[in-house]
This record gives C-alpha cells, sequence and structure tokens, in this order.
DNA sequence: CACTATCGGATAGTTGAACTATCCGTCCGG
DNA sequence: CCGGACGGATAGTTCAACTATCCGATAGTG
C-alpha cells in the first residue's frame, strides 16, 4: 500500500491520523490497518465511491446510538443511490411495489427508500418495453428473503458492537457480490436444463 | 439526449454511425434509439464503463452464432471483473466452491470464471476475518437458483434472437437492482422481526 | 440562385474521482 | 551532529465520460 495513498485518505477524513508523538511522527495501530483494509474492500469488492464510503464509517464510527438502529442506517447508505435513469417511477412501478409488499407482509410505506429505488428500477425496465419483467418480482422477494435470513443469523453471530457494524457493512458488500457470481452459475445452470448443454466456455 | 454525447458514442464504436445519404447528412432510425436507450441503462441502471457496455454490444451484434450460445457469453460479459482485492483466491476458498458446486450438483470446473469470481470474494471475506461468511453460501446458492429460474422462464417468454439477447443482458442488470433492493428491504423486516421494530427512517 | 443555418466529422478542452509526486521543515537514529 | 525518513501541505497526473469548437459542405428558404 504506497504511503501517498493512505495520506490522501487521511486528508479525506476516511482514515484517523496516527497518534502524534512528535510534532512529526506518528504511531499507528491496529485499528488503522483494520479500518484500511475495510476501506479498500469497499472501494474493490463494494465498488463504493470514496464519498460514500466516508458516509458509511461515519455512521459506523457514531458509538452514540444503540447497534441495532444503525443497522438499517448502515444497510440504507449502502444502498447505491444510482442515477438509474430518469427520476419519478411511474405510477404502476409504484403499485405493484405497493402490491409486493401486501403480498409478502412487508412494511413498505410509501416513499420508503427502498421502495422507492426498486420502483425507478421497475420504472426504466418499462421505458426499455420490458414492463413483464416484474413478473419475476415475487420470485425475486423469495429470494431475498432467504438470503436476509442468511445475514441476519450470520450477523447474530457477531460478538462486539464494532464487529456487528462492520459485518454489516461487509456483508451487505460480499453479499452483493458472492450473489451476483452465484447467480450467474445457477443460470447457466438452468439454461443447460432447459435448452441442454448450454455451453459457456470450452470447459468441461 | 445532448447530440454530442451521441456523437461521442459513435466515435466510440457503440453506437453505429446512420446511414449517409449525402456527405454530410444522415439518416437515424429506430434500431438507433432502441440501442441508446439500452446504452444508457447499462449506464444507469447497470453502473457499466463504456468499455464494458462496447463489448457486450460486440457480442449481441455478432449475428454468426446461435442464440443459446450467446447466452452464456453475454451474461459473462455483464459479469463485471471487479478488482476485488489481490488477485489469487486463497485454497480454502477455492474447495469451499467445489464443494457448494457438489452439493448442489453444480458444473463448476476448476478455472470456471464465476467460480473463481466467487473464490476471491470468499478470500476478500477471510482476509477481512469474516471467513464465517460461508456458512451462507448454501441458502445465497439456493436464492440464487430461484432468481435463475425465474430469469430464464421471463426469457423463453421472448421471440426473436434480438429481443432475447437484449432481454438476457437487461435482466441481467435489472434483475441485479430490483434483487439488490428487495434485499435491503427483506433485511429491515428480518431485523425488525429478530429485534423487534428496527426501523430505519422515521416512516410508520 | 444566393445565402445561411445546420449537419457530419475531427480535434481539443473540461470535469470529477482517485491517486501520485514534490517540497519543506523537523526530528530520530546512528 | 548530520543524513535521511516522516508528517503536512500543495500541486500535478491519469482515466473515464463527456462537452465545446472548428471546418467544410450541403440542404432548404427566399
Amino acid at each position: 500500500m504506497p504511503v501517498p495513498t493512505i495520506k490522501f485518505y487521511v486528508r479525506e477524513g476516511l482514515l484517523p491520523a496516527g497518534e502524534l508523538t512528535s510534532p512529526n511522527q506518528a504511531t499507528y495501530g491496529d485499528g488503522h490497518e483494520r479500518r484500511l483494509r475495510l476501506i479498500r474492500s469497499m472501494l474493490g469488492v463494494g465498488g463504493l465511491s470514496l464519498a460514500r464510503i466516508a458516509e458509511i464509517l461515519a455512521v459506523v464510527d457514531d458509538t452514540s446510538q444503540p447497534v441495532f438502529e444503525l443497522m438499517g442506517e448502515v444497510a440504507g447508505t449502502v444502498a447505491a443511490p444510482r442515477p438509474a435513469g430518469s427520476g419519478e417511477p411511474s405510477a404502476r412501478a409504484r403499485a405493484e411495489v405497493a402490491a409486493l409488499g401486501e403480498r409478502r407482509g412487508w412494511h413498505v410505506p410509501a416513499g420508503h427508500p427502498d421502495g422507492e429505488a426498486l420502483a425507478r428500477t421497475l420504472t426504466e425496465a418499462e421505458r426499455l418495453g420490458h414492463e413483464g419483467f416484474a413478473v419475476t418480482l415475487d420470485a425475486y422477494a423469495q429470494a431475498a428473503e432467504r438470503v436476509a435470513e442468511a445475514d441476519l443469523s450470520y450477523v447474530r453471530g457477531l460478538g462486539a458492537r464494532d464487529d456487528v457494524l462492520e459485518g454489516v457493512v461487509i456483508g451487505m458488500m460480499l453479499g452483493d457480490a458472492v450473489f451476483g457470481s452465484l447467480r450467474r452459475i445457477a443460470q447457466a445452470e438452468e439454461a443447460g436444463r432447459v435448452y441442454g448443454r448450454g455451453r459457456r466456455g470450452d470447459e468441461e
């Protein structure tokens, strides 16, 4: 890890400065290394911007609140606010989201950030002529529930506050990456089943 | 859509030039608009780079192969080759991936691109002190299978070749975005169930 | 038929994010 | 006691994705 980069992160407020032992000598500890690794992972695996990383770290470092209030906060902060096309979701997409919430017994009130994000994505699908994509929503939702269960039970197994928050952040990022890979494998598998040996490369 | 941007896309080979009717007049059609919309969506919702978009479009435009051979190709091209940390996956991660493939009856030979990507992500988890994250793999894999089924059955409902390929591309991107939103909603829901009203914002 | 606004094509400049290099003054270590 | 590493500040670099300007030709208007 190049030194100038670390200096840069300190300047940007992502990494606390070391303890000054004298005007030009500072000492770094375990926490610094851990934090640095976390930053690099969010950047690499998570694909987050430094600005977003700074927000997340701010939440993680705010010790003034109980842990589980913060969890949702962190999860929400991890959620990427993609440009996602134009802007406002269509009424139809909103209705679809509301209906889905109803079916699954979810609490997704109007204006819920993730609900809105979902509606915007569905609106984008409509604009692309794929309004039928919404038929997959229930299967996706079931899958999401299963993953969320696994996530939560993993997080519950973590001990201290810092570990939990970091676990949420990391679980969010790694989970996305892991699921992406698994999804592609499963798709290839399914395509093979449906269409008979749809091979991907020259393997097997 | 600003004209200079379109010119730029044409220069980059993302968008075919219009039919030249005279040295300085060209005509654009339906396909151009459709293509442009697709590009903007990959850029926005999918968060892909122009370089990657160009690769994907090249595959979509290559009419020399049967449709379902191309499907896996497109899916693989959509897969983001994140820096994902250092480089080589750990032996342990590889073993974990192989074991998972075994349990699920998947064909994931050594060197399979998505298998490797998955192993790299798990290696990253280890480096972050979360080797236990792997216990969630089976739940994730089940969820991935469910999603893949839904994806495939959606794609089967599309008619012509172009529609199918575009559907794969779009389904991949939209699916990721949709699943991300659903996952966060489901997590909040699950957190609420497990910890009792873990609220997210000031709603409800 | 003249004339100007517009188009296609090419070249060059801008913006923002994430670094990277240089400089300067201090102080630790040999 | 002195050379070289360190902390801090400032400025420069690189890359991606645009954006603006210029040029010559032509299409459409009067």
